[in-house]
DNA sequence: GATCAAAGATACAATCTGTATGTATTTAAG
DNA sequence: CTTAAATACATACAGATTGTATCTTTGATC
């Protein structure tokens, strides 16, 4: 018989299918909430294949994650280089991350839902390729071309995470786009009078 | 027989035994990887009477993170009220926060697990009771007595138990008392920079 | 002391995850 | 072009775990 598919591509199209589902599902429901029989259902294949692809129903998590980690730091990234300086880059990548970090399915599956279901490890490398580690290095940039003074740069690094991280998930809660408006102003301030005066 | 203890002192001792040991399980393994029958193993009783007390697994995780809840609280209250001003007590506050949200123990249950396995009211209501709400109204106390000057009151809250939550897992991490000691500075300048000239 | 209610035990139903085994189809080798 | 091997997936099942329904026992109450 002919195959209309390849090999490879049949595995590609099959991950996909899962991803998105299950992206959708953890989403709305939480990881526990979630079934892999439900996440299979409608894509025409069995949770054999899921585990085939897989391997775990973390497995799937794991791979879902990673995608929203760097759709997250793609966008940021993409926002802060069209600042000039590392400042400006600072404070552009800043307001892109509370642009982004606000939206609920972003939330639920990289801020709540992922520090309990990865083990620390695998966070941590995650957080680092694609979250705080990119933080850390802008700042580090601004220190080093002199414009901000702060007792330990890691240390202010975390702080502005945190910032940033609680100021998402308020603004997400309700008023979006007047508090999205409130957050940028507070990052701004906190920001700006940690600088540095020439 | 005789009996050697009331029923309501039964039912105090039986619901110690269980939230003591699943405060340590939980604490351990996280919520879904520790089981009910592990809960009551050695503590002479069966799966029946955490069902009678608690209802559910829920029901125990949700008694368990109450009282750790108001532990915290209880510190914290308990240090910033040593503060002559609103503005000492809130520099006390988070300190005290600090001191207290560092404990590998406190972070699991309250800041990891606790945003997934408690639905998003309850955990609200803990907070406004025992968490954000009392740095709120901390805060609102310090602008009220006109020393800090903000774009927005509740935002500006937001965003410093933002930066002390973090900076806490930070704390967490490794180098415990000399990031400590780091982190009482960061966010002791944080504040200060933000307060209002007279 | 008989009745009632509450604490807890026991057995079972309902789910789910993960694994072991089988089957078909594509790719690779000779 | 035929055959062997690898891969994708299906099916059936074992194991674990939560929650519930049904007793049994033991304090509290009149």
């Amino acid at each position: 018989m002919k195959s209309k598919i390849s090999k490879s591509e049949q595995t590609a199209q099959t991950r996909r299918a899962i991803l998105d589902r299950a992206r959708q599902l953890f989403t709305k429901q939480g990881y526990v909430a979630t079934g892999t029989e439900e996440i299979i259902a409608g894509l025409g294949i069995t949770r054999g294949a899921l585990y085939h692809q897989f391997g775990s129903k973390q497995g799937v998590f794991h791979a879902v994650i990673e995608e929203v980690f760097i759709e997250i730091a793609q966008y940021v990234e993409a926002q802060a280089t069209k600042g000039e300086s590392p400042w400006e880059q600072l404070l552009q990548g800043s307001h892109a991350f509370l642009d982004i970090a606000q939206r609920e399915d972003i939330r639920r599956l990289v801020f709540t839902e992922a520090p309990v279901i990865l083990d620390t490890e695998t966070l941590a490398e995650f957080d680092r390729q694609y979250g705080y580690g990119l933080l850390l290095d802008a700042v580090q940039a601004v220190v080093d071309a002199g414009e901000l003074e702060v007792p330990d740069v890691e240390g202010f690094a975390v702080m502005v995470n945190g910032a940033l991280d609680h100021l998402a998930a308020w603004t997400a809660k309700t008023d979006t786009s007047k508090r999205l408006k409130i957050a940028k102003v507070l990052a701004e301030q906190f920001l700006t009078l940690h600088r540095k005066p020439k």
